[in-house]
DNA sequence: TATGGAAATGTAAGCGGTTAAACGATTAAC
DNA sequence: GTTAATCGTTTAACCGCTTACATTTCCATA
């Protein structure tokens, strides 16, 4: 069994009051009476019980995190920034996979809430204003990462969305590209949306027509990048080029293309939203919109502590980094 | 301020025993009392404090998870195993990145044993038995996540990685290699080991000499890899082809590819280890050997689920999955 | 009618810490 | 010489639950 901290007191001779000072340091205790509480702790081999703690003063030093899918690269390397910064802090992170799935995502919330969680970072797929109404209400920090509710009720941090798609498509505009589709994410989402927004935008700006049959809307994951840019190929009229809004499609996409025999950017160029590692080695090297993954993560991770901190008392924070476009072959570059 | 157990009693009319008879069904209640307390429990929207309940129960439902890092998809992979299948059983998830760092696992150690976790899974880099000792020492069911340590003091679910090492390499000789050169992970690190061993045994079946200046012992990441098969290719008599034994240096080992203009398989053939979602879409595309990943996570929540049920009492397991190897084109096929 | 016992609910201790308040001893101030 | 302040430590209440045990209620049986 675990020894406590009365057990301490007692093989050390004095109050528990006095262990609790000297390992917290919050009093000053004589020089002679810490090395006794020294000497217990470690003959006991006392590790002080947090649970117990955090019952007792209101904080449990856990932050919940919620994002849809650890296996996506690009969450997979803001969790890493979010994780380091709040280790540095002596806080741990709770992680729930919800798949952009609004059931699991209430069920977790219900289980982080249980958990007194002292903060919620949530890449919600919600799209309900109730749903945000309810997250509101929770009364714990609260960050938004990536994805950025309608109303907006606490801070957030994302990509400029918009401005990435728009540089995506100005590229492939420069090249002399006149007919250009998108496949673009789910549009409940505000990641979906700001993404088609600025391909619109670019399109816009430089006086070319989107035809509707030029936008498709996928779901985010590599099924959806195949099916889509198949459909995309068998058209009549295929488009000269295309932007596809994240990661896993492109890499769908890819899959088609090495499947199909399709030459890139010969039969289609493409520019993918997301730099996966693997983008400079595929065949051929993608042309692809960076954002900061792992700053992302730092970026959070600091608003939450600073909500902590400062009692949740902040008005909301919109953050926006700037991504930025790194061309390679398959645009034509 | 939220509401307590005592609380919703107060407002129901009933004790606090019968709310939490109530919340946990763990004694009678007649209807009509029910329905009180459901009724004071929305009324105030109580959500029970686990943490007061962990204190009382000594139970956490909370499982500590150290992993080198998040960021290596295959880890991504077997967390996404581990935290859909503790979920179902109402167990959350502490995640922590030690960068295989030693001092880093300890001090991570340490606050999980002050949260109380349930158990923990630990994909370690310690090499030294005094480590494994403290690790046992804990009293916390334990299970041991893709690498192994020496002494088998716990559970254990990994990759047969001599198996995988070995279909590598005799695929390698099948297409009639004969100066194979090898990198390798850490060979402090049992898969690193283990990985050369299968090498080893495969050349030698073959009855293949194993030349020292074939093998190279690389660090698991990008950066080494590309440094290494640098090397390799600056040598002056250089491998007809090279198992390179995980993904990240696989990566950094195409980076230079790309960058030297060494033709695959034509100037040089390759197997990795780890197949990567990017191994199909790759110049040339990998051939690869595919560990099973979300079953492995699958598999270690299980076993630490089962530890934790059974009183920590049963004795040390050890799993092996099957390892198989994918033929693409980077190997000669 | 008294009584025993089952059924439903209540009482209160305790999980392992923190912390305000109390305490005794010594020193300083008037 | 009395009072006050300071210092180092202790006492004990409390955080929000669970649960062994006590209590009350109610009804069947003697």
């Amino acid at each position: 069994m675990k020894a406590t901290l009365k057990e301490v007191a007692k093989l050390a001779g004095v109050s528990t009051a006095t262990v609790s000072n000297v390992i917290n340091e919050t009093k000053y205790v004589s020089d002679e009476v810490k090395k006794q509480v020294f000497a217990a702790m470690k003959e006991l081999s006392y590790v002080p019980n947090d649970v117990a703690k955090s019952l007792r003063v209101k904080e449990s030093r856990l932050i919940g995190l919620m994002i849809s899918d650890i296996t996506n690269p690009f969450f997979s390397l803001v969790v890493r920034g979010i994780e380091d910064t709040l280790a540095k802090e002596g806080y741990n992170v709770l992680l729930c996979n919800t798949d952009s799935n609004i059931d699991k995502e209430k069920e977790y919330l219900k289980v982080l809430l249980g958990k007194r969680i002292d903060g919620l970072i949530v890449s919600s797929s919600g799209d309900t204003e109730q749903f945000f109404r309810e997250m509101a209400d929770i009364d714990v920090p609260l960050v938004f990462l990536n994805r950025c509710p309608a109303p907006l009720i606490s801070d957030v941090v994302t990509t400029d969305n918009v401005k990435g798609a728009y540089l995506a498509t100005e590229h492939l505009i420069g090249h002399g590209y006149r007919r250009i589709g998108i496949i673009t994410g789910p549009l409940c989402i505000s990641t979906g949306r700001d993404r088609l927004k600025g391909f619109k935008q670019a399109m816009n700006e430089y006086g070319l027509e989107v035809d509707n049959k030029l936008i498709k809307e996928g779901l985010f994951n590599v099924q959806s990048g195949y099916s889509l840019i198949k459909d995309f190929m068998s058209e009549s009229v295929k488009p000269e080029a295309v932007f596809i809004s994240n990661n896993f499609m492109t890499l769908g996409a890819y899959h088609y293309f090495h499947d199909a025999g399709i030459s890139v950017p010969g039969d289609l160029a493409v520019v993918g939203f997301d730099d996966p590692d693997w983008a400079r080695i595929a065949n051929p090297p993608l042309t692809a919109i960076r954002q900061p993954d792992y700053e992302q993560g730092e970026r959070v991770a600091q608003l939450i502590m600073q909500r902590i901190k400062t009692g949740n008392q902040s008005e909301p924070q919109e953050i926006y980094l700037n991504p930025s476009l790194i061309a390679r072959k398959s645009c034509g570059c």
